[in-house]
RNA sequence: GCGCGCGUAGCUCAGCUGGUUAGAGUGCGUCGUUGACAUCGACGAGGUCCCCUGUUCGAAUCAGGGCGCGCGCACCA
């Protein structure tokens, strides 16, 4: 027996070397794998964003993934597992802009091209840090088909989807409201905010002969018209009049309007319709014509509009005012509890601004309508089953997609502008042309990745591998990212991306609560493999892990399965030090020994049916439980006294089913705790192939 | 306001289509092991399966209601 066996198993002293054989192997690749691998395999890896290291939710995935890919390769399949790394726009940005400011320095008044050239550098220092964390971890993806989302070949296949959208008339550039952020300096879409309930006062005003509440007085210089509901009878003979009144910076002309938009029950009934600085009076302005005056610039300030408020943030000239119309005897009365709900910025949780700028929409209503009737058919099954009602409600009420945003870091909007013209490519088709300087969100090319990742259309890849078979990733992003694959999959290539969504539960720190560092409860996946060994760290994602609902994490229960890879390994000490390194020759079981395999071949059945239908977790809970307290407790225990008795035959056929027995293990624990099985079948007496090509025990 | 999920041993969680004394890991107690196991083994304590009503021969599991927690969506100024 190899002596390597007298220490217990230590992760540290193996893994990097396992791994390194691996990769030598080639078998990472599916181009490499024998024969007998024929069916294509497909899953693309969710990118991570190169720009910083992998966290929990990283592991999730590069465990759970991995473990597909390596079940489905060991079970005969030409397995595809493709990495990727996302530039991710608007998170990179941000992220960079917090050093800078460490720095002392600021991304405003910054040459962009600099800006880009250095938040290029730092986020391709991020992405092979990252990439040998994901070694690390021990995903067998095939790295020799790696793809970045800046990749030249990448930003071509999107610059031809938006040339395509805009021939097909699905996108359009044009002055809405959208969400602007006043620290960040570009808008947002829909997804990027989070709604928030407040209670503020509602401040009622007079306004010439009306009354009308708002909360937002600080407004009130950008009012372009006074509406009423056409059917309120109170008001109902205004319409079309203009009122004139005395305002706190000069008198001010409103011409009254009727619109359904007002609601008679709220407030009086009344209310000014400030365009430039709501969404829904935006609405209201455009079907009546009425000018839009902006009075909040980029920064929430007041501008020079205002008067005497002009250069005041939105939250102090709201104070003001309040106290200026109640000198003046405007302010009829407040309301203290008005509850109400504001826009954030998702990152700085700063309110965002509506602001009107001319921006790119995607027109989504022909998207969606394809992905409904695939999803209500039943064309993509979700784990867990009730993520397709939150999807179809999603796709149900969907609004037109912003594409555009104010930063430098991302894929350039291929725009230029001349006049009303506007051409949609790289170049300038002749001279005084003016380039767009917006750039994508960074989910319009991620949305993008499965069939532009493997070459859409004319690369054999594409036509060996799309569409894929399972989308892991987080249930989280499932609008941002799988929404937006579905539709644009669709959109591209006539064909779904994949026929399985499998969303992981987001793991927690042990109070269940969100790791984040504000919390100070973030576990370091890295630092748990160095600590307890990668194998250890899988199992405890994995295990207690079932899709939809949250898992905590904790480090007693990575360390207890640290426990299980040392127990692998004795009993592979054990088994071999009593088989004398007679390898599965022949032999005879007898009757209890064939019964004991038979029964392990029952269990290997059960684990084979739960890793077809996703429940990964159960599967992993069932070899761990035979192997250490039936194989382990109750076998191995047994199996002592025949080899210490004189019933050779019974010690003949003990030794082989041990041995046999041991194998099989060893392969259906494999996928889920790749390192140490590898390592003891590498120091089996026969010479063999990697265990992670060998064949799955089940048929 | 609408929608989704969760509530099972001290802690973290399983329990798939309803079926014998409700499970795992961890923690706790007792005893034993140091010639597979920087340990491990055996045994044990510990649960009104949130509450109520119902369907059923039978419910942690299905239906209705309630309480508690978490999340998503939502333009009423």
């Amino acid at each position: 027996m190899n002596g390597k066996f007298l220490k217990p198993y230590d992760p540290k002293e193996n893994e990097e070397a396992i791994y390194a054989s691996w990769e030598k192997s080639g078998y990472f690749n599916p181009d490499n794998l024998p024969a007998r691998h024929k069916k294509p395999f497909t899953v693309i890896m969710p990118p991570p964003n190169a720009n910083g290291s992998l966290h929990t939710g990283h592991a999730v995935f590069v465990t759970i993934e991995d473990l597909i890919i390596r079940y489905k390769r060991m079970r005969g399949y030409k397995t595809l597992w493709l990495p990727g790394a996302d530039h991710a726009g608007f998170e990179t940005q941000v992220v960079y802009e917090k050093q800078l400011e460490k720095e002392g320095r600021t991304r405003f008044g910054m040459d962009p091209m600099k800006l880009r050239d250095e938040i290029l550098a730092f986020t391709l220092a991020n992405k092979s840090f990252m990439e040998n964390q994901l070694r690390q971890l021990g995903a067998s993806c095939d790295w020799s088909r790696e793809k970045f989302t800046l990749d030249r070949e990448i930003i071509d296949i999107v610059y031809q989807t938006f040339k395509k959208m805009n021939d097909d008339g699905l996108v359009y550039r044009s002055q809405k409201s959208i969400n602007w952020c006043t620290k960040h300096q570009t808008s947002l879409s829909e997804l990027e905010t989070i709604s928030e309930e407040r209670i503020d006062p509602l401040y009622y005003m007079k306004y010439g002969p009306f009354v009308l509440a708002t909360v937002r007085p600080e407004t009130k210089f950008g009012d372009t018209a006074i509406a009423v509901n056409p059917k309120d009878k109170r008001y109902k003979n205004w319409i079309g009049k203009v009122i004139e009144f005395e305002g706190l910076i000069g008198p001010v002309k409103l011409k009254v309007i009727g619109d359904d938009y007002v609601d008679q029950e709220f407030g009086t009934g009344v209310v000014k319709i400030t365009p430039a600085h709501d969404p829904n009076d935006f609405l209201v302005a455009q079907r009546h014509n009425l000018p839009v005056v902006e009075v909040i610039d980029q920064y929430g300030k007041l501008n020079d509009r205002c008067g005497k408020y002009a250069g005041m943030k939105v939250e102090e000239a709201r104070k003001q005012v309040a106290i200026d119309l109640e000198k003046k005897g405007m302010l009829e009365k407040v309301e203290q509890n008005y509850k109400h709900a504001v826009k954030k910025c998702y990152k700085c949780e700063r309110i965002l601004e509506p602001r009107i700028l001319p921006q790119w929409f995607v027109k989504m209503k022909p998207l969606t309508e394809p992905a409904i009737k695939y999803i209500k058919n039943g064309k993509i099954v979700f784990y867990p089953e009730h993520y397709k009602k939150i999807m179809l409600h999603w796709l149900n009420n969907i609004e037109d997609w912003n594409v555009s945003r104010q930063i430098v870091w991302g894929i350039p909007i291929p725009a230029w502008y001349k006049g009303n013209k506007i051409h949609i490519g790289e170049e300038a088709p002749d001279d005084g042309w003016k380039k767009e300087t917006d750039t994508f969100d960074t989910w319009f090319s991620s949305g993008q990745w499965p069939f532009a990742t493997l070459g859409y259309p004319n690369h054999s890849d594409y036509k060996k591998f799309y569409p894929t078979q399972v989308m892991e990733t987080a249930g989280e992003i499932i609008f941002f990212w799988v929404a937006r694959m579905i539709m644009l999959g669709l959109y591209r290539t006539g064909k779904l991306p994949f026929n399985v969504v499998y969303l992981h539960g987001i793991v927690t720190a042990r109070d269940s609560k969100k790791m984040s560092k504000s919390r100070g409860n973030i576990i370091s996946p890295i630092v748990l493999t160095d600590k307890y060994g990668t194998d250890a760290l899988r199992m405890g994602l994995i295990i207690g892990n079932t899709p939809g609902t949250t898992t905590a994490l904790y480090e007693e229960k990575i360390k207890a399965y640290k426990h299980f890879a040392n127990k692998i390994w004795n009993v592979a000490r054990f088994v071999l030090e009593n088989t004398n390194g007679m390898g599965s020759k022949k032999g005879t079981l007898d009757k209890k020994d064939t019964k004991l395999k038979k029964e392990l071949m029952a269990l290997l059945k059960e684990v084979t049916d739960d890793m077809e239908n996703f429940r990964f977790y159960l599967a992993g809970e069932k070899l761990y439980h035979y192997l250490w307290h039936t194989f382990a407790d109750k076998i191995l225990e047994e199996s002592k006294s025949i080899f210490q008795g004189n019933d050779d035959k019974a010690k003949m056929s003990r030794r082989k089913v041990l041995y046999e027995m041991l194998l099989l293990q060893l392969k259906a624990l494999h996928p889920f705790v790749p390192f140490v099985t590898e390592a003891i079948w590498s120091l089996l007496p026969e010479k063999k192939n990697l265990l992670m090509i060998e064949e799955w025990p089940i048929k």
